[in-house]
DNA sequence: TTATTATATTGCAATATTACGATAAAGATT
DNA sequence: AATCTTTATCGTAATATTGCAATATAATAA
């Protein structure tokens, strides 16, 4: 049927798919990695940064932002992103718990 | 076009975005979730304990078994899936870098 | 007001994903 | 051997994603 099934699952487990999922392409990763790098938060400059045309670069940063993982400020006519510390800090949230659960499993069979 | 141009990004960067991706799915986040819990490894009670017909977890489990997430292994006529731990730290490794920076990072613009 | 610059949106083609019924494969049980 | 159990694969329909050219939007500069 091509829908994923949400109504099947639990609020943070479809909260974190869909962090996961806007993190699951190499230039959103790339995205995120240069604004870890920039210190200061770049804006059109992610165009220059990455191989993909601009609407391409435009709709990769939407799916950013529609997760929480960056936020857009208005400068003038050019619009500044910047990662959203807030949402990556429940994500890690998130991961601890998986990392905590992981080193205590010892029965594992495989 | 449809296609992910991996060719222009980093080897990291696409790995890290491969495993994203497979995390990017509540089925399969549930699937960790339910391996993290049972401790010991479990088989196809996966299929009993999600709402999803068998072909459609054997998919979900394929593409966890395929960048390295779980690992099957053959026990009489079962199949007992566990968490595989290696790709897990290598996947933190990364994760910690990124919050390492985000940690540092002061001129956030927004 | 008319460019110019920066970003977003639209529309669309190519491809990928999701889900599942039907069926295959392989070991266990009778 | 025939059957049951468990899991994988195939085929396919519905939907989503990726990428980009063309165009729209909105602020700035001339």
């Amino acid at each position: 049927m091509g829908l994923t099934r949400t109504e099947f699952f639990t609020e943070k487990q479809n909260k974190t798919a869909s962090i996961m999922k806007a993190l699951g392409h190499p230039a959103r990763i790339a995205i995120i990695d240069f604004l870890l790098k920039t210190d200061k938060c770049i804006c059109g400059d992610i165009v220059e940064e990455l191989p993909l045309a601009q609407p391409t670069i435009s709709q990769h940063l939407k799916e950013l932002k529609n997760v929480g993982l960056i936020k857009g400020n208005i400068e003038g006519n050019a619009i500044c992103y910047c990662i959203n510390k807030k949402t990556f800090i429940e994500f890690q949230k998130y991961l601890t718990t998986v990392f905590d659960k992981l080193e205590k499993q010892e029965n594992n069979c495989c």
